[in-house]
DNA sequence: GGCCTATATTGACAAACTTCGATATATCTG
DNA sequence: CAGATATATCGAAGTTTGTCAATATAGGCC
């Protein structure tokens, strides 16, 4: 069966879409931008090890501790460090000399929902 | 407070990382390298869009349709829905001339529960 | 077979990303 | 204040990504 029911059922004229669908997007795309700013700072396994780190130590681990478990330079973990912080996925405190950086659970949560909200 | 209590605990020498955390990364290499293809593929507002126009038509919509919702040329939605396809997000079925892509759930599951195990 | 339509592939180009070494900034210590 | 340490910023080099026009592939129809 080479023909699907939508496109039996209308007429399909030359340049125009097949099926005729004029639906508009439910994701707009101002929060589609605003959620692929979340997914671009997910998009690299640094950073996703980083992350985990901050989950089993949150508020608790200073960076150079951070830098210690990569075979990368200081000034790349700072830059990663940085992706993060500007996608507002973790937020920075200086306390003296080392600066420790936190998960924010409900900018996860954002990313997580949009997640769940294609599945559902 | 300017020294933390781990800094404190323990004897800071020049060269190592300051709070001589030793532990072991325990979200391994090829596991973080395998969700940042996941978050790779989702990290851009097309796609996340496409994705979304899937989860409301799955497996009843064809790539024309989809072309008809976004102001870019059929090559350029062509690659992303390539990107998703290898990424494994979604499977592509070829009926007749069309051609309909579907999510695949439990894809789309590894890169939610990466997110979850963050903040539980 | 020959034509039309839907989708994929190729090649090119600009923009963005990753990493590094060098350097700057800021805080503590003596 | 001078020196040391922790972190950030800058600038450059190489890689990857996003987009398009042009072209290829493949299925359906006459």
């Amino acid at each position: 069966m080479a023909t699907p029911r939508k496109h039996t059922a209308q007429k399909v004229k030359p340049n125009t879409p097949c099926c005729g669908l004029v639906e508009e997007l439910e994701l707009l795309d101002t929060e589609a931008a605003a959620l692929a700013v979340l997914f671009k700072a997910l998009a690299n396994p640094v950073r996703l090890q980083i992350l985990d780190i901050l989950s089993r130590h949150n508020g608790d681990i200073c960076v150079c501790d951070i830098e210690g478990q990569f075979a990368l330079s200081q000034p790349t973990i700072s830059h990663h460090l940085g992706v993060l912080r500007r996608a507002g996925l973790v937020t920075k405190e200086q306390r003296g000399l080392w600066v420790y950086y936190s998960l924010r659970p409900e900018i996860l949560a954002q990313a997580k929902e949009f997640l769940e909200g294609l599945t559902g």
